[in-house]
DNA sequence: CGGGAGATGGGCT
DNA sequence: GCCCATCTCCCGA
């Protein structure tokens, strides 16, 4: 439990930018969900950018589908997908509406702030780094399933919003190549805090 | 203690 | 048929 309430929260505007602009101004940002009255939440460390068109990567590569359609927008709101017959992963649309018709940010893993029990609970994981280190991990730590898909971030259940505090490590934001896919996987598009421990991936040498 | 195998299902082509 | 994240179990050092 705790007493917060969410206060700053990002407006629609800020996810009108090309998408790796957006990837990377996400960093640092508090991403919040409430369960029965109390608001989860922690701070994005790690992201992905998928741009909708000339990304093969991207789920909207090949056009707009049933699945995919949230990414072509409006900007600011959740696409939620389902992958390996048991997780979900959690996206922010956000692409720059003169030049692009989709696109959106993959989170990757966030540092816990708000409600840790209840997300050890939802996790059935005791060990900090363990919560949300992952686009699944995080999801299933913050209660996020497709019933959340296509959802405004500027109200409702799932909200992004500028944080109380700074995230752990030194406060560079370094890219990478993108986790887990075949085509594509050589562009640049992940970014993610330099020493920050909840980063998804092997024990980084920190002990939590 | 780290590493590898195997399992899990929906959405596309 | 191919593509994905994570868990558990079972090794071997």
């Amino acid at each position: 439990m705790n007493d917060y309430y969410p206060n700053n929260i990002l407006s629609q505007s800020f996810y009108n930018i090309d998408t790796l602009t957006a990837a990377k101004a996400l960093i640092g940002k508090l991403l919040l969900k409430k369960n029965n009255e109390v608001w989860s939440g922690g701070m994005i460390v790690e992201t992905e950018a998928y741009l909708g068109k000339g990304d093969p990567a991207c789920h909207a590569a090949r056009g707009k589908t049933p699945r995919n359609a949230p990414m072509f927008g409006p900007v600011g709101q959740s696409y939620v997908y389902f992958i390996y017959g048991m997780y979900y992963c959690f996206n922010i649309t956000a692409f720059d509406t003169n030049k692009q018709n989709a696109g959106a940010v993959l989170i990757r893993a966030l540092e816990p702030v708000l409600d840790i029990s209840g997300m050890k609970i939802r996790r059935n994981k005791q060990i900090l780094r363990e919560l949300t280190n992952g686009p699944g991990k995080l999801c299933q730590a913050l209660g996020i399933d497709k019933s959340f898909n296509g959802k405004s971030l500027q109200q409702g259940d799932i909200l992004a919003a500028e944080s109380f505090l700074p995230p752990s490590g030194d406060g560079f934001i370094v890219s990478d190549t993108r986790i887990g896919i075949k085509e594509g996987a050589d562009y640049p598009f992940r970014f993610y805090l330099r020493n920050n421990p909840y980063v998804s991936g092997k024990v980084r040498k920190t002990t939590l």
